[in-house]
DNA sequence: ACAAATTACGAACGTTCGTACTATTATTAA
DNA sequence: TTAATAATAGTACGAACGTTCGTAATTTGT
């Protein structure tokens, strides 16, 4: 034992590589066909012993969940943070975003899966779910609220549309590669998140006479 | 028996039933939880009865899926094609997808749940899925290919760039209403909508000389 | 090295799964 | 009305489901 892992235990060792093969099939097959004896199988252990790591399958199906969400964060999020505030964070975030599934060996986001399954069967799945989904959000916000405050987004940009439109640009990426196979699909979202970003830019200060009234209610 | 329905026989009739069923099932909890049992107590039929009208389980999905679809077409694509061709017809989709699954007893759109439960599960399922959604894909590219025609939209407009962003209007907006359960969902996406479509209209004439080269390789 | 604690196993529980087969009831055509 | 046909129910099946429990094996702290 050295001293960089001294302190995991066996269980807790275990417990990785279950959530590894669980995370892999629930990128795939989706939380639904978490079934404990697939999964026993799939890591070489007994129903019994795997069972006994988590109190139930719920239990099981939010640990696949939280720790897809932690390697996203790992992978895309914090990484983003390193790039300064504004729209060079904003742009790092995306293609963090655009790139983490093809990196890590899963085949779509676990949190874009569960967020389609769980989004109409109301417990604790879904309470996760959200929880998840609303931090990604409001981090966000937050990141283009940065890009309004340091000049470069027009003060009048809405950075909850923001979110929403880049939500939908990273969605229908993954339907392009993952349903249609499509190998242009990182192709189509730079250029829908470029539009995107290019219309919440700022105008240049020489040209803004021009354009004083935006059409924004209040 | 009066004349309007003499044709249609009683198995056709609880055939209707059962996938009326299976539908409102599969759009809140899944294509996966289909099951025969389920279903069975949820028409009142015994499951030797229900399950006779298909040969397996799959082509249940598979018929709960068509059934879907024809009801998107029924509500949301045919009457589109009424709308004059170019951006009205465009418009009358989108607005027709958004409500259609409001106007329906439906909790989602069973076509939008079918392609992220099965984008990475081969088999006759995902098949059916893609093809339904390719089709839909390239009635949307017609549709702009039109509005290109009658110079509504610019003429280097790219269709297959709109249906992708399309697209992702449409399933962030279905995020929102359903994850988040946000009341305001369908203003995010008309407003999203409303710049995707200002961004491919075609540059009103008396100010073209100053746009002459748009930024587009080749 | 040994005792204590953790971790994994094997077997079995009751349920539900999808899917056969056979019988019985409804519907339809003559 | 009756014979033919279609539709449904009944029953049973092996397999897989999530879960429990007692016990054996292994890791851990001392």
């Amino acid at each position: 034992m050295n001293a960089a892992q001294s302190k995991i235990t066996k269980g807790e060792e275990t417990r990785a590589v279950i959530l590894n093969a669980a995370l892999r099939h629930a990128s795939v097959a989706g939380y639904g066909a978490l079934t404990i004896g697939v999964l026993a199988e799939q890591t070489g252990m007994s129903k019994s012993g795997l069972f006994a790591h988590f109190g139930s399958k719920e239990d099981l199906q939010i640990a696949t969940l939280d720790e897809g969400v932690r390697r996203f964060n790992q992978f895309a999020f914090v990484p983003a943070l390193a790039a300064p505030r504004g729209l060079k964070r904003i742009v790092a975030l995306f293609d963090n975003w655009l790139e983490w599934t093809r990196r890590s060996d899963l085949a779509a986001c676990p949190l874009m899966v569960a967020s389609t399954e769980f989004d109409d069967c109301d417990g604790p799945v879904r309470d996760a779910v959200v929880e998840h989904m609303n931090r990604l959000h409001l981090g966000i916000i937050k990141a283009v609220d940065m890009a309004i405050s340091s000049g470069e987004f027009a003060p009048d940009t809405d950075s909850e549309q923001f979110a929403f439109e880049l939500f939908g640009v990273i969605a229908s990426c993954y339907r392009s590669r993952n349903l249609f196979r499509d190998q242009n699909a990182n192709v189509f979202a730079q250029r829908a998140f470029a539009r995107l970003v290019k219309s919440a830019m700022a105008v240049p200060q020489h040209k803004t006479l021009a354009k004083s009234g935006v059409r924004r209610k209040s």
